[in-house]
DNA sequence: CCGATATGTTTTAAGCATAAAATAAATGGC
DNA sequence: GCCATTTATTTTATGCTTAAAACATATCGG
């Protein structure tokens, strides 16, 4: 008897009480935490050494593995930004030498932004002294840990993929 | 003796070439996609199913646990973002009705803010749907996945805080 | 009590980010 | 060849974020 009542308990439960995803709230907000930290202190690096952004840094670094440079609309997509975003901060990087824009041969509607020899120089010591920033920060992992997180948050990955799509195709 | 050659070369390159970080930087790059497109998907839902943004829900948040509201450097410590950052995010919540600000009874430098009950009400409503999408864009990670990211989390939060505090202070 | 210092808040200037509207050019179907 | 649609980019309006300066008030040591 106690079965029974115990049985449609839970059962009531089951169908009033909403589910509780307490312990995914808890992960998302550490790793939320962890991304946000690791950021504060690049940005903040970036800054004091090399009087430069995230962003700007970022923008550089897709540009540094296309040595032909790339159309303003390949490069939003690359940097997960949208279109409007990068016409600005393209600008100020052109305007200080480390880029260079020009029209395509082949659309004219499309521009090609490339990195020049001297923006490449300026990326390239910025990007050694980020990777070490990052491998500090890192330093408490074991490889374990850095191979538990790379698998898991692949996993991670296609997972939120799969959910936001839901909300509007691709 | 070719071992003494070997041995010649391994510490030239342990002396002149830079340690090799690609993975812990592979590892940076895949945690902030993550962050990023979960961040992103909460972003667009909330402004789509209650037209609200991020920041103001997080706000709420963590007012929505002081019963008794808290001053506003109180809440930017929590909220881990500027003092001067809150000022328009809690005069936009003043605004709608979410929010009472009053100066502290203690300091009158200090202004103490808190949920009213419509914006508590107004929130919690947010809460429920919030929780759900996290566990669902979480629901590709089985138990283990979840207990792996989280331990190798706080490792990572523990050891770039350590790097950060090296910057200046605590 | 008073001045030095610390703390709470707002203001300012600058930059990043987005969505949506506006152009401009390319492409595809007829 | 021409029109409808798509694609590439810029512009606009809005909001978040920070660091630094400016105030106001508090606190502490003498």
């Amino acid at each position: 008897m106690n079965d029974s009542v115990v049985a449609l308990d839970a059962e009531a439960k089951a169908l009033e009480a909403p589910a509780d995803h307490k312990d995914e709230l808890r992960l998302w907000l550490r790793l939320l935490t962890c991304a946000n930290l690791v950021e504060a202190t690049v940005r903040r690096r970036l800054r004091d050494s090399f009087d430069e952004t995230l962003p700007r840094f970022d923008l550089m670094a897709q540009l540094d593995r296309a040595p032909d440079g790339m159309t303003l609309s390949e490069l939003a997509q690359r940097m997960m930004v949208s279109n409007g975003n990068l016409t600005a901060l393209v600008e100020r990087l052109v305007e200080v030498g480390h880029l260079t824009r020009a029209p395509s041969p082949s659309d004219r509607r499309a521009q090609i932004v490339a990195l020049t020899p001297g923006g490449r120089r300026a990326f390239r010591k910025m990007a050694g002294a980020h990777e070490d920033w990052i491998a500090d920060m890192m330093s408490g992992l074991n490889a374990k840990d850095q191979a538990d997180l790379m698998r898991a948050l692949g996993k991670l990955k296609s997972s939120t993929r799969r959910a936001a799509e839901k909300d509007s195709g691709t």
